[in-house]
DNA sequence: CACAACTCAATTGTGCACAACTAAAGGGTA
DNA sequence: TACCCTTTAGTTGTGCACAATTGAGTTGTG
């Protein structure tokens, strides 16, 4: 006697290779971008809230959030530590006194410039056509919108009844 | 004057969003997991150790490292944890005590039972097809591969003249 | 105006990822 | 045997992710 069907657990364990495969893929990423980021002495992370920066300038703590996906509890101490660096500025804006303007210093703009080789690199490094990066990219999208829309939301009220 | 050409900004972006996309679509991933994994009281990488145990009964600690892509600085403080909470047994190897032999206790393997119903769960949150995951899973895996041929060892020799 | 409800950032606490390092044990060779 | 090199876990320190909470500020409503 067994204590699994086979027939389930064929089609479980697959997909427990999925989300372990997804998990493995973002930390290779992770590695590779911990390497081509060492000249600008930015994370991964920090990276990303700087491409954000970069594109739009200048936002509240909010507006970053909603473009990465992170709440302040991530971006409060990360977007210090760029400060630290030198690259952003934050400022409370005086309009809404609750909300936190990031906006680039000159160095923190001069730094795209350098940034600017970074994803050749890595698109280099997948070995993927153009073609197969976009085709992923939007399979990902896809799945996050997805995976988001059947994840309850922990602030949501669990019985409005 | 423009500081930066159109043509490879187009095609630069462009995996900027992928690196995103898949940093993304792995803590969607994490999110739905913290959900599912609530009422076992694991965390998504403890259910990962756990996985590999269910599967090969009984490990050193390096071999669970191989498995995932993780190391003892990982590892270690999550075994404990693990052990901490009673589902598995750490003990050092009577031939090689340098090696620590990881086992599930009874509680671990009991476990198993209950964390069944967890793989389906998260394959019909995705939305995908049988099909799609096996796809999106080997592209993935493909990937990771890649990823990691093309990002150098920290630990490997830099300059072996 | 007063007050409740909401918003935004920051803080606290837990856990994971990873580099760098330490310590103990094992294996090989002069 | 003595010495070196390697292997294996563990520790330390930094940074990210996220839930929960706090506190200041804003908005709506009586």
């Amino acid at each position: 006697m067994r204590t699994t069907e086979t027939a389930p657990a064929e089609y479980l364990r697959l997909d427990n290779q999925i989300c372990f495969a997804l998990h493995a893929a973002s930390r290779a990423f992770g590695s590779l971008y911990r390497t081509a980021l060492r000249d600008l002495a930015l994370t991964y992370p920090q990276y990303l809230v700087m491409l954000v920066l970069w594109e739009h300038g200048e936002l509240p703590v909010k507006k970053i959030g909603e473009h990465l996906r992170l709440d302040s509890g991530t971006l409060s101490p990360l977007l210090k530590r760029l400060e630290a660096a030198g690259l952003v500025q934050r400022e409370r804006s005086a309009l809404d006194e609750r909300s936190v303007t990031v906006r680039l210093t000159t160095a923190g703009d001069a730094l795209r410039e350098r940034a600017q080789r970074v994803p050749e690199q890595i698109a280099t490094a997948t070995g993927l056509t153009l073609t197969d990066l976009t085709d992923l990219r939007t399979r990902l999208h896809h799945l996050t919108t997805t995976l988001d829309a059947a994840t309850p939301d922990p602030a949501a009220d669990p019985t409005p009844e």
